[in-house]
DNA sequence: GGATATCATGTCAGATGTGGCATAGAGTTT
DNA sequence: AAACTCTATGCCACATCTGACATGATATCC
């Protein structure tokens, strides 16, 4: 994994496995933890378009501010769950979520 | 929405909104409950595909008969993060979980 | 028709996720 | 440089999820 994304992931909370060392990921793991960076993106991409702030967000989706940061930066304590229906709520289609899901690396 | 999903829902827990009329789901609920029996039904394409039992998915899943059984019915116990974690881990690609979820109903 | 194998459903203690509050950081305006 | 706006982070009470166990349901074989 590239350096960037690694410091992403330790600023997010992710302590993965527990052996702290990003390398010994399991590729499962990988794949679907950078699944849920892409839908964290797509969520910010979303805000952005709209220009929308976090908090706005937030009274759309019925929660708050500081858990739209949470979900943008893709922490630890953030559902996938949580993300893809902020994402269908705040406008995405089921189709979208999907390609933004499957779309490489 | 039809008969046969609704009856489905209904068994496997929800009773959504809390009106527990199916109706009322807003698009964005509905869409995000069948995206879950989409991926549901797919994780059981998968095992039957291998010709595994639920017990030995359990098994590979580190977890249990039961919890598999809830998982291809959908169950409101379930999680969408456990859905596709264990898709993963049984071998589907990043690419196949987005083209299952993007799928139209 | 008992034994066996597989899948379904109920329950629950412990683990994990969530909204909300407080506050810090960073950028703008006056 | 104080006031203001927006985003990030730490924390916690409460809610939801999860693995495991027990048991029920259904089918197949002998």
């Amino acid at each position: 994994m590239e350096k960037p994304k690694k410091d992403r992931l330790a600023r997010a909370g992710w302590r993965l496995g527990d052996a702290a060392d990003f390398l010994e990921l399991s590729p499962e793991e990988a794949a679907f933890i950078e699944l849920k960076l892409a839908l964290a993106d797509y969520l910010r991409e979303i805000r952005l378009r709209n220009e929308w702030t976090q908090a706005q967000v937030a009274r759309r989706l019925g929660s708050s501010q500081s858990r739209v940061a949470k979900m943008e930066a893709a922490d630890a304590s953030v559902s996938l769950d949580l993300l893809v229906r902020s994402l269908l709520m705040l406008g995405a289609s089921r189709g979208e979520v999907g390609r933004v899901i499957a779309a490489a690396a």
